[in-house]
DNA sequence: GTGGTCTAGACCACT
DNA sequence: GTGGTCTAGACCACG
């Protein structure tokens, strides 16, 4: 999977979320093992000290923790984890909409358009 | 209004969606006539060359259509322009579906979010 | 005033802990301007990446600032200040009692003790 | 038990305290023999000369007692240890009230806060 | 080999 | 001049 970097927003934030996505979604299970710092970073193709400095982003939220000497580990709280996924799901939402609304759609009929879309159940 | 560019992505690519945005949202009105490309240019801190590029894209597409040694100005065809706007906010829709399936959300989860987020609080 | 810093623990957490101080204790006002990272990194005697991470640790924290470009001020949150106080305070009461339980004290001696010790006054 | 030796103060004046500690705090009972210089040394990581300075150190005080040819022992003069602890304890409470005044509270506070502390939950 | 920390030096956007 | 970010290279403790 490729890293997608930009240099158009800190690098390292955009580690964070990548890595954010991969637990959230279950790339990473809870409590596993994840790559070294300098793995990573290689893999990335950043300097170690930026994964360094994304990698303590995660684990100041919580969602990673170091195991001293021995790798970081996803947190086996699913509790957390879900709710990172709900506010990151959150946050999609509302620039979805907020978009749609700059493209002079009412809110009505963002929700028509994509009940559409997804095949035209019920809400 | 800054105009954002990366240089991750074609710039007049990146100007091509942005004028397109705002003839669809209306800040140019159909008919209405559009700056030269030389003061577009200098707004936008590009060379006239990628705006040149940019605008014929715009012209190719029939949103815009020079007035010879007259300036350029927005079609007048509404129904070209709605189906712009329709366009692009399919695109949307689709990134946004996708985006939130990424995340682990079935299309009815994802309809369900957004019924809440648009009957609650305003944007 | 000399900063003295050990190589023991984290030259930026000793220097997170002193400039908590300085802001519980009033030398920085709520709302006051703190010098720039090169400042203080220069009295300091540190690098200014250094001192850098301290500050962002206490702007995480919530008690300074960044006013971008602009320098950094302490928060105006003088309850934040003050429950920050509390903490401390609280850690230090524990690591004293601590101290003194490991010389033997019972908790009652160590307070008829401090009871001498501030003059004497009723409990 | 690890002797977390810092480089900021002389090494000796660190397992001077360490070993203070011990005896009044019952670890070295009065009358027990200590063990040799050698061994200690071995068992803190330095030099068996800064070991030895500590040693003398607390020969010097009396805490400890040279047995021409055979180490040295624990003083049994227990009203001595009892004046060394209560000694150790008055510094103690001399810092933990600077600290706390520094930290703005008043000596009537910081007994109120104590009572707190030692009434409500075991240390 | 792992994470943690520090230094040195650089470039950027903002104002 | 300010904060923010990144790179490169180094040393440390831990096990």
């Amino acid at each position: 999977m490729a890293w997608n970097l930009n240099s158009d927003r800190p690098i390292y934030a955009q580690i964070v979320e990548r890595i954010q996505m991969q637990i959230v979604s279950g790339v990473y299970q809870p409590g596993e093992k994840i790559p070294s710092v300098r793995e990573l970073a290689a893999e990335a193709g950043v300097n170690p000290n930026t994964m360094q400095k994304a990698l303590s982003e995660l684990e100041r939220s919580g969602l990673v923790t170091a195991i001293r000497t021995s790798g970081r580990v996803v947190t086996e709280n699913r509790e957390m984890i879900m709710e990172t996924r709900n506010s990151i799901a959150k946050t999609q939402i509302q620039e979805f909409l907020q978009r749609m609304m700059e493209l002079g759609y009412e809110k009505k009929d963002i929700l028509t358009l994509l009940k559409k879309e997804t095949g035209g159940e019920d809400l």
